[in-house]
DNA sequence: CTCCCGATAT
DNA sequence: ATATCAGGAG
């Protein structure tokens, strides 16, 4: 386990690696960053957006989504993959926006949790992103890198991660936070060929010593 | 724990 | 051919 202080070290890194650090996911209101964090389940961003292009053109309100047909919806996000569970998901939470929070996306966390096909990690990114509240969102990437460099154990759960993280970083930068090791993880500590020598990380990184070592020989 | 699932990189 | 991708629900 890496200290605070090595752990300052390392944000501070990832902050030069990628000063502009930010949300991929086009979008232009609360409503379709809720779409678009939903659609983006075990998916990529880059795929994510080529869908949203034309879905946000086509669906504008709750209403419009409810307006058509299952099969017509599943059929808008096909190339996403898992588009059974989004495409029923989003009508049922579209039913549940008009129903319970007058057609508007709700500022709370345990608020959007109730909404169907968003959990915790979702909600961290819509809180985070659309309404500016502290939070940090541990997907795959901020799991990953976490794990890799120490700043949390390697059979964490992913909530114990997030906690690991809130403790140990400052609530002021609990969001950039979570920007920069996302695009860490994404663009440098990828998951199947991580660019271990070229990181300015690799002396206090413990996977990335290991990894090194075991290609030496 | 399993299932959902197409696109892309390796 | 296989691993991975801004996970969530049952």
């Amino acid at each position: 386990m890496l200290t605070v202080k090595q752990i300052r070290h390392c944000l501070d890194t990832m902050g030069e690696m990628f000063p502009d650090a930010h949300c991929e996911l086009v979008h232009s209101n609360p409503f379709e960053l809720v779409i678009a964090v939903s659609l983006s389940a075990q998916c990529t961003d880059a795929l994510v957006n080529k869908v949203t292009k034309d879905l946000f053109q086509k669906y504008k309100t709750p209403e419009d989504y409810l307006s058509v047909s299952l099969e017509e919806l599943q059929n808008d996000i096909r190339s996403i993959g898992l588009y059974r569970n989004k495409a029923k998901n989003i009508q049922k939470l579209c039913q549940l926006l008009l129903a319970e929070y007058g057609g508007e996306v709700p500022r709370d966390r345990d608020e959007l949790t109730k909404l169907p096909g968003v959990g915790r990690k979702t909600a961290n990114v819509v809180v985070s992103v659309a309404f500016g509240v502290p939070a940090i969102a541990v997907d795959t990437h901020v799991e990953r890198v976490s794990k890799r460099l120490g700043f949390c154990r390697w059979k964490d759960s992913v909530l114990e991660v997030e906690k690991a993280l809130m403790k140990k970083v400052p609530m002021e930068e609990w969001s950039v936070t979570h920007h920069r090791m996302i695009f860490f993880g994404r663009y440098h500590c990828k998951a199947q060929r991580p660019q271990c020598e070229v990181c300015p990380l690799l002396e206090v990184c413990r996977e990335g010593k290991k990894r090194m070592k075991e290609r030496n020989k």
